[in-house]
RNA sequence: GGACCGUUGGCUCAGCGGUAGAGCGCUUCGUUGACAUCGAAGAGGUCACUGGUUCGAUCCCAGUACGGUCCA
């Protein structure tokens, strides 16, 4: 093992290609399933293939970077297992944006041709995340990439499809869905975005004299469909109408008026509109009475089948003219504009969703959900942080059947086959259906398929040796943002699929990336954050310690440049810190000297390494990323560099060096080993520099020595770097600069007395010389010191200075009195905290006597 | 309407029952013996409000106000 030179500055560019390299040439990522290691799991939330690396993957994959390369040091067989997913829809829209340029749709070329191209579209332009997540340092392991596409993975598509089939968790019904009219697609309920929007109320009069009835609609068009006026029963307003039919303007179609507990009366007149075919309410309204469905919306949203003017107008447009043509019939009582409330937003388009009575297939959740909600409740899986959980019972507690059919073409299509008589063959893998059998034109939702990604990326439906040692996978980390999409989704089928053992031990959380004022990231406010930008600027380490260093569970979490600058700072101050280290002889050659035969500086900074060690890794196990990133920079930064090493560099200049360049040796050692799943690549490049080892990779993370635990050395150090300090202050005060030489006397306390070099070399204070004359002095507890300023002390600064002192002290030394005067406070409160109030006590009237003492010998000015 | 979260220095956030912390920003000084991508010294918070529990509350409880997120 030798060191090797460090260049003078930190080139991130120049170095993070490199070793990334060497990290796949040596395999330290690779996972083998035959390893006798206990196994670490994490499956990557798949982005889409046709998608870039966002701030948001850089988050989530720092996160579990961290982790990973965390769990690999400490022995364990660290499996982060990499792919993307198909993304149904919105790779999709790609190709057919692709073909509009050639002024064709997909009609145009035919769903074979169609589906070559997006495939084609994925080999030439596809995965541009995958180099993407490389430059961030990602350890997954590159050879078990998947895709939801795959063969493998599909095979795992067709078997949970039977699977649940025959369980009868799957049929084809006819129900109100989400339409889309311009993907042209069914959509389920999470893919639909309400938003508030401005539309209008129109209340309209049905039927004439005795028997007039108002309504009340946003969605006017939709009165052509109109099967009934619904009240509610007990509403003595219209009791006398129930059951008596009424008139449809412009159709002129009779209409019941029936009774409904539905029906809320407290809303405009009590009485609504019935379209069981365009409302999902109305629609259970209709089953509940035997209503008709009148279809009155094509799935291009245009009116249909009405045999009124309306017919092949726009929804829209539809909606203007039925309002003007009941006006003209004077049937309008009220419009109220503009009227604000939520509309459904097709979520890949931004298209106002059609509630559409249509016929598609459906997963029955009530079993799977109720599964999925015990394996949270009886805490075989844990979400964290545990906030968040209400959440996620809400959700899979109330969750609607899942609508899995999408009038697509690309995704995976579903294996049912209908016969020429309405029969019904489900195929699994390698099976094949009865000639003159026609498959199901739909495919399957792309969440389908990655909700099997645990386990259909193992091997799963085969009994793998990578299913059995790697299922489940320990941690699953993500944005809370998808906790509906993907998470519960894999937890039903992980629990159906898998025996009822759920497909991860934890769900850990995070927030969403926001901007430095906390304002959420949107191209209309163009304050949208380009990780690739800002790790060519400040390298890869600085972008991934910023993000894990304000990464709290659950919270989003904001981010401005400057913070990734000072990161990129924290980097160069740690290859400094390294440069110094070299160059003083600190070495990891040998044993550590006993720590009796250390002074107390050498064995403070082995204390705080220790504690260090400790915080990091508890905190690490709670997910508490910031917390954990906050403890090792302030060790590195402020005991590290600040204090051991400026006390220490007396140490270094002279002969008796040996023992603490060993100490620092370890302590770099531990350090960069601490730091390297939050900064891989600084860490790496100076770790092998300053060890000669191969890589942190697969160095063994730092385990916690309590015998290095040195309270008398932290007693010892806390007074050293208070006379540091009170000196500096003096100096400052007093105009002399730093670099200025000044003669001082020491008069130390005995726990100090050996560090009288340290402190004179920090402090640049040299012996007194002849004819010394203290003019002015500094007290800090036993601690005195002393210099000859020849009569230049500015009584100014001076006498300020300790009139705060004094102030401070008093003010302190009244608190604690309150304290001690209280009787109850004495009475009840803990030894301990009486304790530390009778000493902070003594100390404070102690400094107050000494302070007004110093004052009174002050010249007047 | 339901659920959850937040309200701490200029900004973004930690802390959470015994004298308020960080990063960035700000002020002053400094080309020092690894580092100006730096160092030193500072300024700056009645911890949203009102009650309660407690010897003691930023921290626990209740309510209010304001902000945010998710679901309907």
């Amino acid at each position: 093992m030798s060191q090797r030179e460090l260049p003078a500055a930190f080139v991130s560019a120049d170095v993070e290609g490199p070793l990334y390299d060497k990290w796949l040439a040596a395999g330290y990522f690779t996972a083998s399933a035959e390893s006798s290691k206990e196994p670490f799991t994490i499956v990557i939330p798949p982005p889409n293939v046709n998608g870039s690396l966002h701030i948001g993957h850089a988050l989530d994959h720092t996160l579990q970077d961290i982790l990973i390369r965390w769990k690999r040091m400490k022995g364990f067989e660290a499996l982060w297992l990499p792919g993307m997913d198909h993304a149904g829809i919105a790779m999709q829209n790609v190709v057919e944006k692709q073909l509009a340029l050639q002024g064709l749709t997909r009609h145009d070329i035919g769903r074979e041709e169609f589906v070559k191209k997006v495939w084609e579209w994925k080999q030439e332009y596809g995965g541009q995340i995958l180099g993407q997540m490389k430059r961030l340092g990602d350890s997954v392991d590159w050879s078990r990439e998947r895709f939801t596409m795959d063969e493998g993975l599909s095979r795992a598509v067709l078997t949970i499809f039977k699977r649940l089939y025959d369980a009868g968790l799957i049929y084809r019904a006819e129900r109100i869905i989400n339409w889309c009219p311009r993907c042209m697609t069914a959509i389920s309920d999470i893919e639909v975005d309400h938003s508030d929007d401005e539309g209008e109320l129109i209340s309209i009069r049905y039927g004439d004299g005795d028997s007039a009835i108002v309504v009340a609609t946003t969605r006017a068009e939709t009165m052509l469909g109109d099967t009934a006026v619904a009240v509610h029963p007990d509403d003595a307003r219209y009791s006398h109408l129930i059951g008596k039919m009424i008139a449809l303007p412009l159709v002129n179609r009779q209409i019941p008026i029936i009774a409904d507990e539905h029906v809320d009366p407290e809303f405009g007149t009590g009485a609504v509109k019935v379209t069981p075919a365009h409302d999902p309410n109305d629609f259970e309204i209709g089953l509940r009475h035997n209503l008709e469905n009148i279809v009155v919306l094509s799935a291009q949203a245009q009116i249909e089948n009405t045999g009124t003017e309306f017919d092949g107008m726009d929804r829209f447009v539809a909606r203007k003219a039925i309002v003007e043509k009941l006006r003209t019939e004077g049937r309008i009582v009220s419009e109220k504009r503009p009227y604000i409330h939520a509309v459904g937003h097709c979520q890949r388009c931004e298209t106002t969703v059609e509630p559409r009575l249509s016929k598609q297939w459906f997963v029955k959740v009530a079993p799977l959900a109720k599964a999925a909600g015990d394996a949270v409740r009886d805490g075989r899986v844990r979400i964290e942080p545990s906030s968040l959980s209400p959440r996620y019972f809400e959700w899979i507690d109330n969750m609607h059947d899942w609508c899995i059919s999408r009038q697509l073409w690309w995704g995976h299509r579903i294996p049912v086959w209908y016969g020429p008589n309405g029969e019904i063959v489900v195929t699994g893998p390698g099976e094949s259906a009865p000639a003159g059998y026609i498959q199901d034109s739909d495919v399957l939702d792309t969440w389908f398929s990655s909700a099997l990604w645990p386990f259909s990326t193992l091997g799963w439906p085969d009994e793998t040796e990578s299913l059995k040692k790697f299922y489940p996978t320990s941690v699953l980390v993500t944005g809370y943002d998808i906790l509906f999409f993907w998470v519960a989704r894999m937890m039903l089928f992980g629990l159906f699929a898998m025996d009822g053992v759920p497909p991860f031990h934890v769900i850990a959380l995070h927030g969403m990336v926001r901007d430095k004022f906390g304002k959420k990231m949107s191209k209309s406010r163009g304050n949208g954050i380009d990780p690739l930008e800002f790790m060519d600027r400040y390298g890869s380490d600085a972008v991934r310690f910023t993000l894990a260093r304000g990464a709290n569970p659950g919270a989003d979490l904001a981010l401005a440049e400057e913070w990734v600058a000072g990161a990129r700072n924290f980097a160069t101050k740690l290859w400094n810190a390294t440069r110094f280290a070299i160059m003083n002889g600190a070495n990891v050659e040998g044993e550590l000297p006993s720590v009796e035969s250390l002074g107390a500086i050498d064995r403070w900074i082995l204390s705080r390494l220790n504690e260090t060690i400790v915080e990091v890794d508890d905190l690490l196990e709670k997910f508490e990323f910031a917390r954990a990133s906050e403890i090792v920079y302030h060790f590195a930064w402020d005991d590290l560099c600040d204090w051991y090493l400026e006390l220490s560099k007396e140490t270094f200049a002279s002969s008796d060096s040996a023992k603490s360049q060993r100490v620092l040796g370890l302590v770099l050692d531990q350090l960069l080993r601490l730091l390297h799943p939050t900064m891989p690549f600084v860490t790496e490049e100076l770790w092998t520099a300053f060890t000669g080892g191969e890589s942190l990779v697969i160095a063994s993370w730092p385990t916690s020595n309590p015998s290095h635990q040195d309270e008398e050395a932290k007693k010892i150090v806390a007074q050293l770097q208070e006379v540091v300090t009170e000196v500096r202050r003096f100096r400052n005060d007093q105009g002399i600069k730093t670099s200025q030489r000044i003669p001082g006397r020491f008069t130390l306390s005995s726990e100090v007395s050996n560090y009288e070099s340290s402190l004179r070399y920090v402090l640049r204070v040299d012996q007194p010389a002849e004819g010394f004359s203290p003019g002015a002095s500094i007290e800090i507890g036993q601690v005195k010191v002393e210099f000859d300023l020849s009569g230049t002390v500015d009584v100014v600064a001076e006498r300020a200075r300790l009139t705060k002192d004094l102030a401070t002290a008093r003010k302190d030394h009244e608190t604690a009195l309150v304290k001690i005067n209280n009787e109850n406070f004495m009475a009840k409160a803990p030894e301990k905290v009486v304790i530390e109030i009778r000493e902070r006590l003594a100390t404070t009237s102690a400094d107050i006597e000494r302070i007004t003492v110093q004052l009174s010998q002050l010249p007047q000015a």
